[in-house]
DNA sequence: ATAAATATTTTACGCGCGTAAAATATATGG
DNA sequence: CCATATATTTTACGCGCGTAAAATATTTAT
């Protein structure tokens, strides 16, 4: 019961007794060919177990199922996740998708970009590095490919765009803190990978002013994605040098956050909202394991299910031939509270 | 500067006044061709910005450079930093990798080596489900495409088995904590996803009889692969009961370390191994978050660089036609001592 | 039962490229 | 400058499959 001996469509067809192109008809619908046909097929299909080349039937396709998905960072949570998101709602639909990752690299990205095309994908769903997007290379592949850009926003290209709200984020976190305690100070990288966190740090200097106090952000040095690194050592910098002129901190994003807590556990400080605590901490971006941190962070979570429904929506839709004008949606994130903060 | 009309390599070597067949070698080979034709070729290219189409370039190819890295679940840590591990040295030795998940979906793994036939590829690096692998499927494969197991042995089947030496992770570390304090239970899944766990039950079981302690292994409910919320409420649970004989936690693995130690946060218990702390905790893996869990957690690390690099190798020696006997390789893990134990 | 309409299968060609074998161009030796 | 050896390029065909258009089979109407 495996490939026995079959190597293509040709013998299979010869030794199911039909013609090659009525078992390449089955194999796109089996339902478009007669009863017969098809019992005959599927009699073959369970004797030898042939497959088609998926790529051989993408070659001459007018439209193929192919979907790319192609993210900055595979092994950065928040990408698997919204990925991993994604990837099931093209499966749902029928779709066949391909995942990749950037690394980081702008090359990669538009080494994946090329490939794609090799794929004659239906659509492709791409959160761009950001700044360090080869734009013009982005923006030719757009006109090319039906393209939904998701996380980072790069100009108005594409069929829409579709992320969070994180505006919102800042504001909201902001907000409660501002409520709850001492106003925070804002936690960030001096050069970060993501272009949303200039959105962050805006919507925190905003909310501030809005409430009449003073902002304060703290800028850390740090190339990379190793963001608990670069946050722990931020972090036991920034509390050596008794920068913050609150006890509340508002980190960029929940990594940053997680190795901002590693440094206050190993300072001695003890992380919470309670009489005795010494210091509040808060993320954004609703990471996995935030959960599970000690304390457990409070931070903004984005709605991973509706950015990744909206975005695969509209990409089928333009799939299907719909056209909608360009617009653009921020969805808002939930305030999730626990005892970090 | 971009795919100016030209849509496939008989245009491009037309308008580069080079017939198709020589173009053609030039993407194989710059050098195989006349200079003055490869400058003419390369002209062409900056002009058009001409790729070749990969799929199609691969099917009729002798031999491809395509490799198929496969893993169970690309958002568990572990397997993605091993998977890109894997990756990086491919491309490095010119091979063209792409990664597939299972997404713990034994249905899937075999539909990814159903699809992964189609690539054709030179040889593919596998880290199977395990014992929910449909052994005969992945034997038939394997007979057909130079396969190389890594992470969980599956039999004796492919070009090799490489791996961490589990047993050595649990008995080393079991070692360390019976000389360092109270002798551990082992905390673990009843029934785990990977193979492996039992090989670390196992080595605990044989460390503790050679140190003339009574073992103690406590099995936890849980199902699927969230490994901190199992272990997070498996720990509460076995705390409320009092189920540890001793004040010093093995846990099978770092995940589930991760939830133990969020447990123990919130009943208040302080973990470490100073003088008034009330519990001890070791994971195991090395997972890359452990340097920030609070407080660092002890654990033994799998040598990464060092298993991919071993998989990688013997999979391109196997590619290029070295005829070497079947072996298992087992690489030792390093233990890293941290506040937690 | 027969002609017309409809469903299904075949024929014939194309997709974008690799690759042996044949043809041609360049290099070497005298 | 000509014959032979060698380096390159072309010719011709194949890979595994999709898809219009033509051919055939089946169904429906009369």
């Amino acid at each position: 019961m495996s490939d026995s001996g079959i190597k293509n469509m040709e013998q299979f067809a010869a030794i199911s007794g039909i013609s090659r192109p009525t078992v390449s008809k089955y194999f796109n619908d089996p339902d478009s060919v007669r009863r017969s046909s098809r019992e005959r097929i599927e009699a073959a299909i369970d004797k030898y177990n042939y497959r088609p080349n998926i790529y051989a039937m993408n070659q001459n396709r007018a439209m193929t199922k192919n979907i790319g998905i192609v993210v900055p960072l595979l092994s950065d949570t928040y990408f698997a996740e919204i990925a991993r998101n994604l990837e099931q709602h093209c499966i749902d639909a029928g779709y066949r998708p391909t995942m990749f990752s950037s690394h980081g690299d702008p090359k990669f990205e538009v080494e994946i970009l090329d490939n794609l095309r090799s794929l004659k994908p239906a659509g492709v769903l791409i959160a761009p590095l950001g700044r360090a997007s080869d734009r013009d290379v982005l923006e030719k592949f757009c006109e090319d490919v039906p393209t939904i850009i998701f996380d980072s926003k790069v100009g108005d290209i594409g069929i829409e765009f579709v992320g969070s709200d994180n505006m919102q984020f800042a504001r909201d976190i902001t907000d409660y803190l501002c409520r709850s305690g001492e106003p925070p100070c804002f936690f960030e990288m001096k050069t970060p990978a993501n272009p949303n966190a200039h959105r962050r740090r805006q919507s925190y200097l905003d909310a501030m002013a809005a409430f009449g106090f003073e902002p304060q952000v703290i800028s850390i040095e740090g190339e990379g994605w190793a963001f608990e690194e670069i946050g722990f050592r931020g972090a036991n910098d920034a509390l050596a040098r008794k920068l913050f002129s609150t006890n509340t901190i508002l980190c960029s994003n929940d990594r940053l956050a997680i190795g901002f807590l590693t440094a206050c556990y190993e300072n001695g400080l003890s992380v919470g909202r309670s009489e005795g605590d010494a210091i509040r901490v808060a993320g954004q971006d609703g990471h996995r394991l935030t959960r599970y941190t000690c304390p457990p962070l409070t931070t903004v979570s984005h709605n991973y299910e509706a950015v990744s429904l909206q975005a695969a929506k509209a990409l089928f839709a333009a799939i299907d031939g719909q056209e909608n004008p360009w617009k653009s949606t921020r969805i808002e994130g939930k305030l999730i509270l626990r005892a970090s903060a």
